[in-house]
DNA sequence: TTAGAAAAGGGGAAAATTCCCCTTTTTTGT
DNA sequence: ACAAAAAAGGGGAATTTTCCCCTTTTCTAA
């Protein structure tokens, strides 16, 4: 019988070798390669010729993100289906997951047979989904999640900017803009997060995932 | 020839899964069992008969972390030697568990031939520290490591009630102290922390571990 | 017990943040 | 081409944060 080739993308190099192991164990399953981040694994897939039929893909990675070699995926290999395996269990970050393509979205600590049903139903449904993503997605639905996504992209780009020693006048200065218009910016944050202080964004922002620590 | 037991702790069940296939594969060690967090392995220590040479700690854990339990078997299984394995690269928590009697401390990126390496090496030596573990006990041996344990109590309090959206005159209220006070120990963090800003005190406050999201 | 250190508190002011209400410029849909 | 909407910018002021230098109270060790 054939095996489905499965490609693991993750920076943490005890984790990707050992759930080499795991996943070379399953019957059905078999390890093609394995990538350190993104770019790696966009790298491997435009010189090997050999494309596998799952990428397990970690999320926070250095260079290049798992959002956005998702993304890449779905534009230039969209018949590799991605399944996210993450420590991070944040609703956004798992909405933007499955928006940008993901067919499931797996935390760290389920357990391994988990993993194998999740990669045989990926394989015959397009798609695993675990109770609490379903929980999210069903929620989100129902607009539920405070989704950044109604936040602007100079709003996006204070919230970061705003986690830092930073006074306004200087992200005005980096952001090429009057300090009147990033006070506007602002204003606009707190209204639509729900906080009174700058602290309070930088919580937000933190919680959220829209800052690296 | 016998080999050496090892016992992993650790929450997250899919590392700690695959973490067991790969200490087997290694000719000395041999997993002896697994536990999903401190409190877990004190159980099972103390009804298993069985003790292992190694203990595989992770640190950020549910109910008991790895520092705790690091401490609980220093006082009463001395005998047994703690490798830390964790995903946080943070100078005041490796020295928090070296202190605490961890042999080492191993990011879990690092090549699974380097496991190997460290866990012979606990076994031979008594320790094994990386170069990135030597550089930071190096410097915290000449005070180059701002340690959180030359923060006073109430500065302490005040750097976590700071992660809010409270005015530091409602702080001061709700620590029975004059504004002024509370002044001054802002002033002190500032240079104890070397930041200017109460974000920059936000910041520190949650890259270490001290506000808890 | 008594001097010195540490903790607590104060005065005053500059800088930064927050707030509200308003104008100009740019973009967008039809 | 034009009206409406969105983005950018402004005036002005209350509040909060930050800073510096100083006094009083409490603890501590010789």
């Amino acid at each position: 019988m054939k095996k489905y080739d499965v490609v693991i993308v993750d920076d943490h190099l005890l984790f990707a070798q050992s759930l080499k192991g795991l996943v070379d164990s399953f019957e059905e399953f078999n390890v093609l390669f394995h990538a350190n981040n993104g770019q790696e694994l966009v790298d491997k897939l435009n010189t090997v010729s050999n494309t596998p039929h799952i990428v397990l893909m970690d999320v926070n990675m250095p260079v290049m993100n798992g959002i956005e070699a998702t993304a890449w995926l779905r534009k230039n290999k969209p018949e590799i289906k991605v399944l996210a395996l993450s420590m991070e269990d944040d609703e956004n970050l798992i909405i933007k997951m499955i928006k940008k393509g993901a067919r499931g979205y797996l935390l760290k600590d389920i357990h391994p047979t988990e993993l194998q049903t999740a990669l045989q139903e990926v394989i015959d449904d397009g798609f695993y989904h675990t109770k609490h993503v379903s929980k999210i997605l069903q929620k989100s639905m129902h607009g539920m999640v405070k989704n950044e996504s109604q936040l602007s992209d100079n709003e996006l780009r204070l919230l970061e900017l705003v986690c830092s020693e930073k006074t306004y006048a200087e992200i005005a200065n980096e952001m090429y803009l009057s300090p009147k218009t990033i006070d506007g910016y602002r204003e606009s944050l707190f209204k639509k997060i729900g906080v009174k202080s700058r602290v309070g964004l930088v919580l937000y922002a933190i919680k959220n995932g829209l800052y690296q620590l």
